[in-house]
DNA sequence: CTTTAGCACTCCGTTCCTTTGAGTGCTAAT
DNA sequence: ATTAGCACTCAAAGGAACGGAGTGCTAAAG
């Protein structure tokens, strides 16, 4: 089933044709294009060829080819290279964030800001989620009787707020004595053995508090996982550029779907963590986005990868350009994230 | 220049039918309203007069009449009467983050969700702007050398956190004796009152240390607002819904508009502190919301206003149901905000 | 055996025209 | 003052005609 050399060239100027027309391409442009010295009609020949075997469609009789799913999977694998970044990009890429210290939060947010802005398509950004952040600080701060609020802080930098109930005989005193036992026993442990050894090493304690200490415990578990399955969201809104053949329905479902962060984050999950992963149409198992691809890459705080971004469009775009910027953008946020966080 | 009863009568009948159905409504239809004894003669003559007067406009020579935003205006004024919320809507509204215990933002947050999805438009709910918050703890977290995390915490329940410079020679111990100290010594006090105690009181300290006790000030100062100039948005995308003469690029800019969010926000802060507040087309004054309007309603804790929430949507909304649902939710967070935060 | 020129055919998108029907304004009768 | 009646307007929907881009096939040329 392999394609011969001309095949492979004819489908690769049709690809290329394509994404940047995005009308269906006929055999007269092809053969109008120097590089090929072809007639027409041969080119025709060979296009019934590839339709036949798949890599393209005719949307209707009379009128030029698509390239099938089928056929971007090849042109990814196979024939797309690269595309060099403009000095433009670059320079708004290696800018941002970089000069003011930011807290996590806003730095995934501009990340995904700047995605969208330079590929003008819909930026996703997973919240990084390493099981290595080590506890910096924990307080507990009363609130009402019976509440109070716990601040963990990570070398994550983040300060995650949430509420628990505590006994109403528990005073800030005795929150505070609690919080700065805590912190000096856990100081710089990975949050992921914070809670284990809690459970174990306070098993007496645990006894006599009832539930207070097991809801600490779980809310401390959560807390640097309460990253976990968020995701910066950014540029949804370009998703209505794209369906050219645009009626307001498509666009609305589209939205409405891209703005499901949790099944957003599941695709971004799915395409795993490899250090760039293309999912054409189908590949991304969702009917809504058979007409989309998702372009995603793995960033690492030093080396051990911790989140994915990604960029979901049009199946025709530019896969050499969002790649250059996924990867360029990956490498950047990883090295801003290591900066900020890693002085293990 | 005021109408007489049957021309009101007749402007509200319009308005009534426009708002269920949309359509322009002509003087058959009226007509046939059995609480009309008149024929479609006479009620076209009426038309005729009101549209003289301004308050109807014809979209074309033969089409009905639609009600012009200064029929609307009357029709709010004079005429609207708030409809009674469903069994269903009332259950939605009540049971919304009544049992749980959740950080300001996420309350923030649902009731933005609930009054987008009862009312099918876009919600904006702007943060409480209570420069009355009272300063719970502060905590300087040592990171990289050089840097510290910021983490206010104020009877809000909210735990912000920034980052600043410290001295390179400040060391954890320092750190946690001002944030000690400070802690202390401000212990409820108003956050606006802290900033400026602070650079009084601590003038000495303040030169030793250079930057660093400035920049922590404008830290702490900016804490409480940094819920200031901030809104919480839903359902943008209902905004696409609307445009029924649905070119797509108008629903493109609409969503655009909507989503800039200080743009909202001074929507928001310019409808003013009232109970209940519309703005109706033109009067928002932004040519791109000129077929929509906002109402809004003003939330407080105990008995002090401290946010707006908002609903926009088009002109033609149903405004008695709009208002009831707002009425409803303004109270409903104020007393949950109430019942979270005000124990002083 | 491969390539190409030529031709008939298909079908989409556009334009232009007609029809339809809802709605109006005006006038004359009640 | 109200209403019936009528001529008029205009947007929206339907349909015919056309142009054009593109195809598939065949037969000739290389």
């Amino acid at each position: 089933m392999d394609l011969n050399p001309r095949k492979l060239r004819i489908l690769r100027a049709i690809v290329d044709e394509y994404i940047l027309s995005g009308a269906p391409v006929g055999s007269k442009v092809l053969s109008q294009n120097p590089s090929f010295k072809l007639s027409s009609a041969t080119i025709r020949n060979e296009m019934a060829d590839l339709e036949d075997l798949g890599y393209l469609e005719q949307p209707h009789t009379s009128a030029g080819r698509v390239p099938s799913d089928k056929a971007y999977r090849l042109y990814v694998n196979n024939m797309m290279q690269r595309s060099n970044l403009t000095e433009d990009e670059v320079k708004v890429m290696s800018a941002y964030c970089q000069n003011k210290v930011k807290g996590l939060d806003a730095v995934m947010r501009e990340t995904a800001s700047v995605l969208s802005n330079i590929t003008h398509y819909t930026a996703l950004v997973m919240m990084p989620e390493s099981g290595t952040n080590r506890l910096r600080h924990l307080q507990l701060v009363p609130l009402a009787e019976g509440y109070a609020l716990v601040v963990v802080v990570t070398d994550a930098g983040v300060a995650r707020d949430s509420v628990i109930h505590v006994p109403a005989d528990m005073g800030a005193d005795e929150l505070d004595r609690i919080s700065r036992s805590i912190s000096q026993r856990y100081y710089n442990c990975r949050m992921v053995e914070v809670g284990e050894r809690m459970t174990r090493e306070m098993a007496m304690e645990l006894q006599e508090r009832g539930t207070f200490l097991t809801d600490l415990v779980d809310t401390m578990e959560s807390a640097p996982g309460a990253n976990a399955h968020r995701i910066a969201l950014s540029g949804a809104n370009n998703m209505l550029d794209y369906p050219a053949y645009s009626d307001i329905d498509r666009a609305r479902q589209l939205l409405a779907a891209v703005e499901k962060k949790d099944s957003m984050y599941r695709l971004l999950k799915n395409a795993g963590p490899f250090e760039i992963c293309v999912k054409i149409g189908s590949e991304l198992g969702q009917d809504i986005f058979s007409d989309c691809s998702l372009v995603t890459a793995t960033y690492r705080i030093g080396s051990m990868p911790v989140g994915t971004m990604g960029v979901i469009g049009p199946t025709r775009m530019p896969y050499g350009k969002v790649v250059s910027v996924l990867d360029y953008m990956s490498k950047s946020l990883g090295s801003i994230l290591t900066n900020l966080l890693e002085e293990d």
